[in-house]
DNA sequence: TTAATAGTTTAGAATAATTCTAAACAATAC
DNA sequence: GTATTGTTTAGAATTATTCTAAACTATTAA
């Protein structure tokens, strides 16, 4: 009875990318651990550090194929790397502009008003407030 | 009396950046239509056509100048390329995922209330709203 | 099970935006 | 004017990311 139960491989199936060796580590290190916000390379380290093999280019293809897939999202800060959220439902971030690291600001904490018509034939697919922050 | 006022000489003047010829040529095409969100590929491409020589490096150069000394800013979306805008007074933007432009919505239109604290020994250096478009 | 096939991984090359380098050049100060 | 100091430039370097095509692996159908 080899029936392995695994929640990684099942998050995988569930959006139809193949539950492989790499995608699977690469998916159980983003997930393991509440809400993250990750670059490429620092999860590349990871995995290698933790003793898997897994390229670079795959770690990018499967960071793309997971927010493809709705898993994760882009978040897009002033840093020349692009960083990717494990939360997905709307909410908004504080980023720290020393360090470059992102906080989660629950979506409804911020109230907004006034949110302007978007131009003819146009219509909203985003809306975020990034808070910069720096050392006093 | 060779006395030729230039507006766009003063502008560098006043930043303490020397007006030479290539820098005259870029502020006078930065600043010279209204508020304008460019980037260092499309404004290069504009002053060769416009017939005068400058370097793209000396147009990055002369961009993150300006941003340094406070005439421009830069807008962080999700495209490859930096945009910079010469509004450098608080305000928020559309960004269209199609075109990749942004349009600038005024401050005051939109009312942000519960913005909250920054980390202990942090402080709020900007806050940000992008209102992400696509076509209907 | 096994063979075929369809999808995945990989190293390394390619690309693209941006920055760096060091030599030529130009603006300003004296 | 000449020296000094800052600027421009071409091209190389860097960095993040994507592409390519060959090797590999998961799944499918028999």
């Amino acid at each position: 009875m080899k029936h392995k139960k695994n929640k990684y491989v099942d998050i995988l199936k569930e959006v139809n990318l193949r539950p492989t060796r790499q995608r699977v580590v690469l998916v159980s290190n983003i997930f393991n651990s509440g809400n993250r916000h990750i670059n490429a390379e620092k999860l590349h380290e990871e995995v290698l550090f933790s003793g898997e093999k897994v390229s670079l280019a795959t770690v990018y293809n499967t960071l793309n194929n997971l927010t493809n897939a709705g898993l994760l999202r882009q978040v897009k800060v002033n840093s020349n790397q692009n960083y990717f959220d494990t939360n997905t439902s709307a909410h908004h971030h504080f980023f720290d502009e020393v360090n470059h690291s992102l906080i989660d600001i629950p979506h409804d904490k911020i109230k907004l008003k006034g949110i302007p018509k978007p131009p003819i034939n146009k219509k909203i697919s985003d809306v975020e407030i990034i808070i910069s922050i720096k050392n006093k």
